[in-house]
DNA sequence: AGCTATTCATAAGT
DNA sequence: TACTTATGAATAGCT
């Protein structure tokens, strides 16, 4: 409707945009109240705008009201197809005794996790819990794999940074001995052997940082 | 719109309302929908139909992602205008608080426990939770074995009683075959034998109901 | 914010 | 319930 058809994707110019949104959100409430008085129905519009800002309409007194109605509403609804109780999705638009239930009932379900208070699930319960966990497992082994193996692939990437750094080291060392020997020999051309030699493992330390075990 | 103007009053003819209603509902819903992606929006759309059915659109995944927006939006305009029974509503306010966390809590933990949101953890804390669940999959193995005993026990007791029921309702059987018999012989002494044979299973029958399979 | 040319939604009819 | 159509509403693009 109006001068010209629109595509039905996000409007790019702002302005447009904005006086759009707000001429439509009229419209919307507009026709949801209309249905709400005609049909006798209740109808709950909760709108935010693409910055955030937050309009609403409901044809009951209150919005809470509706929005109870509608939790009760997912709760015969979810009991009605219990794939588990497990993925209670939590909503939270709730009042406090809701709240306290839905901790409650997380509570239960929590310690049933750490494999307690088993004694009240039945034997179709026990297995669906079982089967679930299993489920869980693998995804938590696989996570743990990727990290791992991260892990590992940085350390490998770092042991040999540190094999070059190493190497580099040794050479300098090696050259530094070739030069003092050579001064000291200028000076004292017959005498001592063991000074600047440095300690036999020096050129190796730092591979011991290398190498990090894994719990 | 439509083939004649309509006044915004309950509509009489139950038939015409629903079929308004039902047609009502698709528009706003398609409206509902443009505003979002045209404007990008987030909406949500719930109605409650005069005799209780429900139906809600949303833009966002989940419908309740968005009404928890709108709770968090409520609570900070709450916070905005604070009433005058400060004490009572701020202890209120503190508690539900409380409570909210440790659901949250609870939450992210049972998702956790579903084997989902796992990016978020680290490498500790993903052993740790591998050797939890693992400790918890023990038990619950553990219980679920000790149910299955329990209930093969059972039905094996259950067997055994019915088997000696069969066994007494054999004999039962026969004795009355052979009753029937002599009462035949001494009424017919010289002819037919199949009359009052039974069903040559029917001693067996009982069994079937014994054996239980396990899923 | 107001104005229209257009497109859209839909009430009534089938 | 689904389709059609005449009509009233909504609104896009301007100002």
């Amino acid at each position: 409707m109006g001068r010209g058809k629109v595509q039905l994707k996000k409007i790019d110019n702002k302005v447009n945009r904005q006086v759009t949104f707000s001429k439509r959100k009229t419209g919307l409430v507009k026709k949801a109240h209309e249905i709400s008085v005609l049909c006798d129905a209740d109808v709950a519009l909760i709108v935010f705008s693409h910055r955030g800002k937050h309009f609403q309409y409901c044809s009951d007194t209150s919005m809470e009201k509706i929005l109870e109605r509608y939790e009760r509403y997912c709760y015969a609804e979810k009991r009605l197809h219990p794939t588990n109780d497990t993925d209670i999705q939590v909503n939270w638009t709730i009042d406090f005794a809701h709240l306290k239930a839905k901790a409650e009932l997380l509570h239960k379900n929590h310690r049933h996790y750490m494999g307690q208070d088993l004694g009240l699930l039945n034997n179709k319960e026990i297995q669906s819990l079982e089967l679930q966990l299993d489920t869980a497992i693998k995804s938590i082994r696989a996570r743990k794999n990727h990290l791992m193996h991260e892990s590992i692939c940085e350390l490998q990437k770092k042991e040999k940074a540190m094999l070059e750094h190493n190497n580099v080291l040794a050479k300098e060392i090696k050259e530094r001995e070739r030069n003092m020997a050579e001064v000291q020999q200028m000076q004292l051309p017959s005498s001592q052997q063991h000074l600047g030699q440095g300690h036999p493992d020096a050129s190796n330390f730092l591979l011991s940082q290398a190498s990090t075990s894994y719990y």
